[in-house]
DNA sequence: TTAGGATTTG
């Protein structure tokens, strides 16, 4: 351990660390969280003798002061030093003196009650990797300046031709086989390396660890790597290196030129500016001494019969058996010859199911087994992956006349067989990405014919939805019998024609408004035809609270056909709140087929009781009856529908005409008969959007307006579910992908999906779609 | 402890 002079300094501002660290405040550190590339700076304010513990490392103890918040108590802080570095500070280290500690590890002190001083102490030593600067006055120096001294194990590498059985050493080396960390049948996560350098030695590495990610971080064969603190034993007559208790490793991109940009999971790592030189060294040794073509490989030059390593995007993944593991990837090619497809069940399928549908012609199925499946499991979709030894197996099925090609990760580790995670700062995943994003989805989506073998059937690999959404866009050829008797008729006949007249048309969507799609719902008189918007909840809460500001009428509880109960909140406001239970043949019915009316009910406690009960109608009293609320607010609850009136043409009557219907054998409770008796003229919830339909011969704009369905999706219901939502958008979404010719506003979607994959940028012509579901009620109109 | 480079056989 070398005590190195580094620089006579006049200032301490000129601080010579190196450049990756930065330091910390003795505040912020506490027991478990991250310091790497952390340093404490202070002043040595006391130190204990040098002594030695009982199993002879030598021991020594300083208190270092903080020079920034001089009244707190975290400001000074024990620091206890073992081994080598603790008689070397022991030497030097004079009171006054300015203390710089990095790579130490952070400790619960035993003794901060009796001391006083920080809750954790610092304990430093050589194998922790821990360095320490100190600013001295060394004897030698003038009175104005300052040795800054470094205590830092001086690592010396050793060549690989140099190595000795039983020695634990430091080397460098370029990586020219490796293993990416897989699970090992001990208790660990294991990485095989080879490393060679320019002695032109190999050394194989066998590296183990609880958390693969302190394993190297190889990427690719010619990768740079150093390993500290590595055992060397003979094995087989030959030197082998393995992980010793220390071991720590960096990795560097071995291209010539690139950023020297130590890849490491390592807490804390020592790497001056001269280490750079050995990089780039090594680098310019390796480019003309390794061969770094590895097998890597594009899915469009894919050979059949060959093993190879592919950096893709994970788009899905999929449970198959105990044995194996499905990997749906992409990396934005096409394989040219038709690849397999690995039948597994809808609800095992995880992944984004427009993009898994809108890259499914490109991407693949990788079907991985044993070993590897562990691993694949806990694989994020949206992650960058470099898969190594892919086998494209060549395999055809009985019923199929042409082979296809069958991608398997077998079991097992030979010649690196593997999953590896990359970064998001990979320059190989940077150019992917790119590349990702610059894909025309059209062009393999207009490769229907020379898409994939579908061994399971259409699509038995999605949702019901998804499913369901194929079946709707297969409905012109298989269910339309209304419309057999008409042909279709080119768009730009239509605009040639004169209306009114009935067509059926094939054509593309083009756009559709509102993108907004909950702006496509609102509600329609069918009396006077008006349309309004859907009342905001706001309006419905501050109908009721104003109406609870009223009490309610004693005298109008219990009646021959409700049952009352009131009760007051114990909040400040006292509120009242008054329940009217519905009664059938003078009894009441089970909850939920039960209508109730509520006074001084707040927004919350009336969406309760819509959960509990079948009905729900918000009243209020006056002095001789009960009576319907402002028809801003809807009259009736059922569900999660809210029911509203027709303010214009509705003629409330007495809420007692009610108990005609209570009286009924088994009142259906039906909300259009509910609104008749009630004098109330029912609004419906309708579906109003614009179409662009293109056929390549014109466009035209067809008006949707649909009072119950569209795709089985019923208006009334879809505010208040998130399900149906998320389906109305996946239909939209399926008909017009996201990203084509919308405006900016209109690509939410496309930006939620850029969250974890690079820009859909569908310019895709999806397949065409028939818009003719028979219960659409489509109002052609000419585009101008 | 594990693996110790050197393709599964699904």
């Amino acid at each position: 351990m070398p005590v190195q002079l580094l620089k006579i300094v006049k200032e301490q501002s000129e601080t010579p660390l190196p450049s990756h660290l930065q330091k910390e405040d003795l505040k912020h550190l506490q027991e478990g969280s991250d310091h790497t590339n952390k340093y404490i700076q202070g002043i040595v304010v006391l130190s204990y003798p040098l002594t030695k513990l009982g199993d002879g490392t030598d021991f020594f103890k300083i208190v270092l002061q903080g020079v920034d918040d001089l009244c707190s108590r975290d400001n000074s802080i024990n620091i206890l030093i073992y081994g080598k570095m603790a008689e070397d500070c022991a030497k030097i280290i004079r009171h006054g003196d300015t203390f710089i500690v990095a790579g130490f590890k952070v400790i619960k002190s035993p003794t901060a009650r009796e001391d006083g001083r920080h809750g954790c102490h610092l304990e430093v030593s050589e194998e922790d990797g821990s360095a320490i600067y100190i600013y001295t006055k060394p004897r030698t120096a003038t009175a104005s300046e300052t040795a800054f001294v470094s205590i830092a194990p001086k690592y010396v590498y050793t060549p690989l031709n140099q190595l000795k059985d039983g020695t634990i050493v430091n080397l460098y080396g370029v990586v020219k086989f490796f293993k990416p960390p897989y699970v090992s049948k001990g208790t660990d996560y294991c990485s095989v390396v080879t490393l060679v350098d320019p002695s032109n030695v190999k050394l194989t590495c066998t590296l183990f660890n609880g958390n693969p990610d302190s394993l190297p971080k190889i990427y690719k064969v010619g990768d740079i790597a150093r390993f500290h603190r590595i055992k060397i034993r003979e094995y087989n007559g030959q030197m082998q290196g393995i992980t010793s208790g220390g071991f720590a490793s960096l990795t560097f991109d071995g291209t010539v030129g690139a950023p020297v940009v130590p890849r490491t999971s390592s807490k804390v790592y020592t790497f001056m500016d001269e280490e750079h030189k050995t990089i780039e060294e090594l680098r310019v040794w390796a480019a003309s001494n390794i061969s770094i073509s590895g097998p890597a490989a594009k899915l469009s030059s894919v050979q059949p019969m060959l093993f190879f390593d592919l950096t893709c995007q994970l788009v899905g993944k999929a449970k198959v058996d105990g044995s194996s593991f499905l990997l749906k990837v992409w990396d934005g090619t096409k394989c040219p010859y038709p690849t397999w497809r690995v039948p597994v069940e809808a609800k095992d399928l995880e992944g984004e199911r427009v993009l898994l549908y809108q890259l499914r012609n490109l991407m693949v199925d990788i079907l991985v087994y044993d070993n590897h499946v562990q691993l694949a499991k806990s694989l994020k979709i949206g992650s960058f992956l470099r898969i190594y030894s892919i086998h494209a197996k060549q395999a055809s099925a009985d019923n199929e006349d042409v082979s296809h090609i069958e991608f398997h990760l077998h079991g097992g580790t030979c010649y690196g067989r593997g999953i590896g995670v990359l970064p998001e700062n990979n320059p190989d995943v940077k150019e992917l990405k790119t590349f990702l994003e610059s894909v025309d989805l059209a062009d393999s989506q207009n490769m229907e014919s020379m898409s994939s073998v579908e061994l399971d059937g259409t699509f038995s690999d999605f949702t019901d939805l998804e499913s369901h959404l194929q079946r709707c866009q297969q409905l012109p050829v298989t269910v339309l019998t209304d419309h057999q008797d008409l042909n279709n008729t080119e768009l730009k006949t239509i605009m040639n024609s004169t209306a009114p007249q009935q067509y059926r048309i094939r054509a593309k969507l083009r756009t559709y408004k509102p993108q907004k799609l909950h702006q496509s719902v609102k509600l329609h008189c069918s009396k006077c035809n008006s349309l309004q918007e859907v009342p905001d909840g706001d309006v419905f809460d501050f109908i009721l609270q104003r109406s609870a500001m009223t009490a309610p009428n004693p005298e109008l509880h219990n009646s021959s056909w409700y049952d009352s109960v009131m009760w007051t909140t114990q909040d400040q406001k006292q509120r009242k709140i008054a329940i009217h239970f519905v009664k059938h043949d003078e009894m009441l019915r089970q909850p939920e087929d039960t209508l109730l009316m509520i006074e001084g009910g707040t927004l919350k406690e009336v969406w309760k009781l819509t959960k509990r009960f079948k009905c729900v109608i918000p009243v209020r009293s006056t002095e001789v009856d009960l009576e319907l609320l402002d028809l801003s607010a809807p009259f009736l609850l059922q569900g999660n529908v809210k029911y509203y009136g027709c303010k214009q043409c509705s003629a409330p009557k007495p809420i007692e005409s009610l108990s005609s219907m209570a009286a009924e054998e088994r009142p259906s409770w039906d909300p259009t008969e509910i609104a008749q008796v009630l004098g109330i003229e029912l609004l419906q919830y309708v579906f109003i959007m614009k179409f662009t339909l293109v056929d390549g011969t014109g466009a035209l704009n067809a008006y949707l307006f649909d009072y119950e369905k569209f795709f089985q999706i019923p208006a009334s219901e879809i505010l208040t579910n998130n399900f149906l939502q998320k389906k109305m958008q996946m239909t939209m979404n399926m008909l017009c992908p996201p990203g084509r010719k919308l405006g900016p506003k209109a690509r939410s979607n496309e930006d939620c999906l850029a969250d974890k994959f690079p820009k859909a940028k569908c310019e895709c012509q999806n397949p065409p779609v028939y818009l003719s579901q028979p219960t659409w009620t489509l109002t052609g109109e000419k585009e101008l």
